[in-house]
DNA sequence: GCTATTTTGAAATTTCTGATACAGCTTTTC
DNA sequence: GAAAAGCTGTATCAGAAATTTCAAAATAGC
């Protein structure tokens, strides 16, 4: 584990954060529970077990344990308690410094910008540390191949990804989501591999095929999804979801992209000793 | 067809000022029922019936005939939207605007994604609104040809921007940066034609060259580049400079995403009559 | 590759909650 | 001051929700 945080403000240290130091203790089924809640603090806990079971995607048992775990006598007593921090949040000052430009006359551009900045901190708020730092240890492993993919849209941010890392590491590519530009190269897929896949809602079932055959295989999967997580988290070994919804007709993919710049960062940083030659060598051969 | 997520704006008077406005006609139990949701707005209604009822002092079916007379059809419905309208207010952007967690011991993410929204607040603050509308306008002329161009980073914002506005609209395409894959394709190139361009720090040289030729032939150069200006800048018709630096080796192109992004939903709204059939019709080919 | 351990969910069980019927009480009206 | 109308609470019930049990499935360990 690492930093030993205080609570950041003055309150006492919530729940949120607690479970977000606690992730990685965490069973798989927990740790889905542990994302919906985070991803909807603390809405989705006001629901019924039922409820909230199944939009985490697990039983009804399971998400009892989760409770259980986390210390409590059952889930009235989990809902009392989210009910009683969402009060005490609620009647403290908020210090709420203002967005960029509010009023009717805010121009489009603003008032967009001011949605993903708020998706951008929400993604970051209720992504576990110890999560974020897993995923960067195992991108950092220069045994492993890392494979990239993505849907229609997320295949973009995958490139992106891809064109960063290619330079930092070797044994990185690209993979195309249909099935039929895989198919074949699935068979050299295993427990040295690992997939990173990106995937939001309208859910493909080309990536979803190819993170389970890849997983089937020994492959570690690793996502970066939304709040209501594709149902490729079933085989992630790590989930990273970030906030999507914009005013607009089409989802943001804008903190998807911020964690995959967070990711290269951290993972430059931490092979600096053989990234550098690498880019250094890059730049050369640009420059002839 | 996905939902229509319409802003978060204006929202409908609360309960609260309901339950305010009808105080006089409700029954002395009703009376206490109310006065004690005010009060603690709305947490007192998320308690079981029971619970609610003897916080008032009142019996439980006097409490069913609070709200039923509100015109909910039960309890649990009244619940419901006290959730909502709570979830409504506490995610409201306003929530959302302070910096996430500045101490020291600050997550290699938060400073990192606090470093992005910077750049995002200072991208948005440095365009003009006539500049971002004018381009606006130019991507919404149906009888324009759109062309899409990036460089090794950069084109996947570029791919990004035209997997969107294939879908919006016609006449839209990619270019690969490579001469060599576009020199053939440039006799087609003239007045009706609109290249926008991506292009940031390590400005690629055939890029550069790809737009002067465009530029040349007549076409209509959109910039999107960091606050230095690539030499694209030169022969562009409309530039949007986004910040780029971030605490990494790396540059930062969310704020070129961002605007990416804002001109797909403009131009999407714009052109909403001819878009949204477009839409359903790509939506109903994915779902055969 | 097999066993021991952990994790998980379907089904059964128990608890509790929201809803209703009805009788007593209070207030109003003539 | 009596009858009618309205309001309220007790007792009860039906249904839903939380919880427990237990066997299957997955995982880890050797």
């Amino acid at each position: 584990m690492r930093d030993e945080t205080l609570a950041p403000v003055a309150d006492q240290p919530s729940l949120a954060e607690r479970i977000r130091h606690e992730m990685d203790s965490f069973t798989p089924s927990e740790k889905r529970a542990a994302h919906l809640l985070l991803s909807h603090y603390p809405f989705a806990g006001l629901d019924t077990v039922a409820g909230f079971a199944s939009r985490a995607g697990i039983s009804g048992p399971s998400a009892l344990r989760f409770v259980t775990r986390l210390g409590f006598s059952g889930f009235p007593d989990f809902q009392k308690h989210l009910r009683e921090e969402l009060e005490a949040q609620l009647l403290s000052p908020l210090a709420k410094s203002g967005p960029i430009d509010t009023g009717p006359g805010a121009s489009a551009l603003a008032s967009f910008a001011n949605a993903v900045i708020g998706n951008l901190k929400a993604t970051v708020e209720n992504i576990a540390p110890a999560e974020f730092d897993a995923v960067v240890t195992l991108l950092s492993d220069p045994r492993r191949n890392i494979h990239f993919t993505g849907g229609r849209f997320t295949g973009a941010v995958a490139r992106y990804a891809e064109s960063h890392f290619r330079i930092v590491r070797s044994h990185v590519d690209f993979i195309e989501g249909q099935p039929a530009l895989w198919r074949d190269r699935m068979i050299e897929i295993g427990r040295k591999d690992v997939i990173v896949a990106f995937d939001i809602r309208r859910y493909q079932e080309d990536v979803t095929a190819l993170c389970e055959t890849g997983a089937k295989q020994g492959a570690t999967i690793v996502l970066l999804t939304d709040p209501w997580l594709s149902p490729i988290a079933r085989v992630a070994r790590h989930v990273l979801p970030a906030h999507i919804t914009a005013p607009s007709n089409w989802d943001s993919s804008a903190g998807l992209l911020l964690l995959t710049e967070a990711l290269v960062s951290a993972v430059t940083k931490r092979l600096w000793d053989t990234a550098k030659p690498r880019m250094e060598a890059v730049e050369r051969l640009r420059n002839r």
